[in-house]
RNA sequence: CCCGCCUUAGCUCAAUUCGGCAGAGCAUCGGACUGUAGAUCCGAGGGUUGCUGGUUCAAGUCCGGCAGGCGGGACCA
C-alpha cells in the first residue's frame, strides 16, 4: 500500500489528526505502533465500535495495534473493585476481537506495568510540572463524578500520558473527549525528554436520547452484542427529530456503520409514503435536511442495516 | 487531633412552635397525541429516612456510638 492510500484509509472518518506531517513520517517506519485506551465497561457500545473500526484501518494501514484495558484507569474513576474491573476486562477484550481486530493485536492489563517503579517515577516527573487547574480540565469529558472531586482525578491523566512511553507509542487514538489529555502529552513529554506521539480523535457518537455522548453509564447506547429485538427497542426510543442531520444518532449510525461498507443506502418504505430508494450519504443528509424522508423509514433502515452489521459480532460473542 | 453543620426515592429537596400513616419536582416506566423519537397532556412504579444502640404506646424528628461529606480551629521544632 503506497502512501496516499495509507493516509486516505487513516483519515477518512477522523475529526483531527495532530499532525498530518507528523504521521506521514511516522508511516515510513518499519511497523509504528497505535494505542488506545479503553476503561472496561460492562457493555461495548457504538461509540467504542467506532474507535475499534478506526483501529483496523490503522492496522490495515501497517500500524501494529496495542490496545490498553486500562483497568487502574477505571479504578481510579471510581468505576469499582480492580478485581471486578480485570474481570470484565477479559469479556472486553472478547468484544473488540469481535469487532474485527486482527489476531497481531496486543492486549495489554495496565496493571501489568503501571506499578512499576520506572513508571511510577515518571508520574511523579509529570505532577511536577502539570497544575492541578490543567490535570483536572483534561478529565473534564471523562471524569464520573462532576463534584466530590478526588485526588485519583488528577493522577489519572497522568498515567495516560506515561503509559504512551511504556508502550512505545507512535500513535495515541481516541474520541475527541481524549484530546485535551493528548494535548497535555504533546506538550509535557518533550519536557521530560520523550517523542509524543501523534494524535487521531474521532468524532462522538451521540447518545440514542441525543445527549452529547453515548456511553454505559448512561444508559443511551446500543451493545455490540444487543440481540436484534434488543436493537429494535432501543431504535425506536431513539432521539430522531425530522429534518435535523446534525447531532441527530441515527444519521451518524448511518455514517459510521452503514456507508463505509456500504456505497449506497438502500430505504425501505411503503408506496404510500413514496416507496424505496437508494441514497449515497451526501443524497441522505440533503434529502432528509430537506424532510423528504422521514424519520421512521430512515429510523427501520438503519435499524436492518445495524443488526445486519453486528450479526457475526453476536455471533462471535455466543461461541 | 478538637469544634460545628449535614446525610430522607436514581438526582435536588419537603415533612406545622414542641415526636403521630414519609411527600413534591426532575429523572424512569406506561398510555394519549403525532406515520419515529422529542415536546405536551394523563397515569404508574420507585424508600430498611447513612449504620447502630436507646427513650417512648409511637422516632426522619429526642439521646448515645460509629461511618461518610462540608466548613473551621489546632499542630507546624
Amino acid at each position: 500500500m503506497d502512501l496516499k492510500s495509507k493516509m486516505g484509509l487513516i483519515t477518512k472518518g477522523t475529526l483531527e489528526i495532530i499532525s498530518e506531517t507528523e504521521l506521514e513520517e511516522k508511516l515510513q517506519k518499519e511497523k509504528p505502533v497505535a494505542y488506545i485506551g479503553y476503561e472496561p465497561s460492562g457493555k461495548i457500545h457504538l461509540g467504542h465500535a467506532i474507535t475499534v473500526m478506526k483501529m483496523i484501518n490503522l492496522q490495515k494501514a501497517g500500524f501494529k495495534i496495542k490496545i490498553l484495558l486500562a483497568d487502574y484507569h477505571a479504578f481510579l474513576n471510581g468505576k469499582g473493585k480492580l478485581e471486578e474491573i480485570k474481570n470484565v476486562a477479559e469479556y472486553n477484550k472478547k468484544c473488540f476481537q469481535a469487532l474485527g481486530l486482527s489476531s497481531e493485536t496486543e492486549f495489554i492489563l495496565g496493571s501489568s506495568f503501571q506499578t512499576k517503579e520506572e513508571y511510577t517515577t515518571q508520574v511523579y516527573q509529570l505532577a511536577l510540572l502539570t497544575t492541578l487547574v490543567r490535570a483536572k480540565r483534561s478529565m473534564a469529558q471523562i471524569t464520573r463524578d462532576a463534584e466530590d472531586h478526588k485526588v485519583a482525578e488528577v493522577i489519572y491523566p497522568l498515567m495516560q500520558v506515561v503509559d504512551m512511553v511504556f508502550l512505545e507509542v507512535d500513535l495515541a487514538m481516541g474520541g475527541m473527549e481524549q484530546r485535551k489529555i493528548h494535548m497535555l502529552a504533546r506538550e509535557n513529554l518533550p519536557r521530560v525528554g520523550k517523542s509524543a506521539p501523534v494524535c487521531l480523535h474521532t468524532p462522538l457518537l451521540h447518545g440514542t436520547d441525543g445527549s452529547e455522548k453515548m456511553s454505559s453509564s448512561k444508559g443511551n447506547f446500543i451493545a455490540i452484542d444487543d440481540s436484534p429485538a434488543d436493537i429494535k427497542k432501543k431504535m425506536k426510543k431513539t432521539y430522531c427529530p425530522a429534518g435535523e442531520v446534525e447531532g441527530n444518532p441515527v444519521i451518524e449510525m448511518a455514517e459510521h456503520f452503514i456507508f463505509p461498507f456500504n456505497k449506497k443506502l438502500i430505504i425501505k418504505r411503503p408506496e404510500k409514503f413514496g416507496g424505496n430508494m437508494e441514497l449515497d450519504y451526501t443524497k441522505l443528509v440533503d434529502i432528509y435536511a430537506q424532510e423528504k424522508l422521514h424519520p421512521l423509514d430512515l429510523k427501520n433502515t438503519v435499524t436492518d442495516y445495524l443488526i445486519d452489521f453486528l450479526k457475526p459480532v453476536r455471533e462471535y460473542m455466543e461461541k
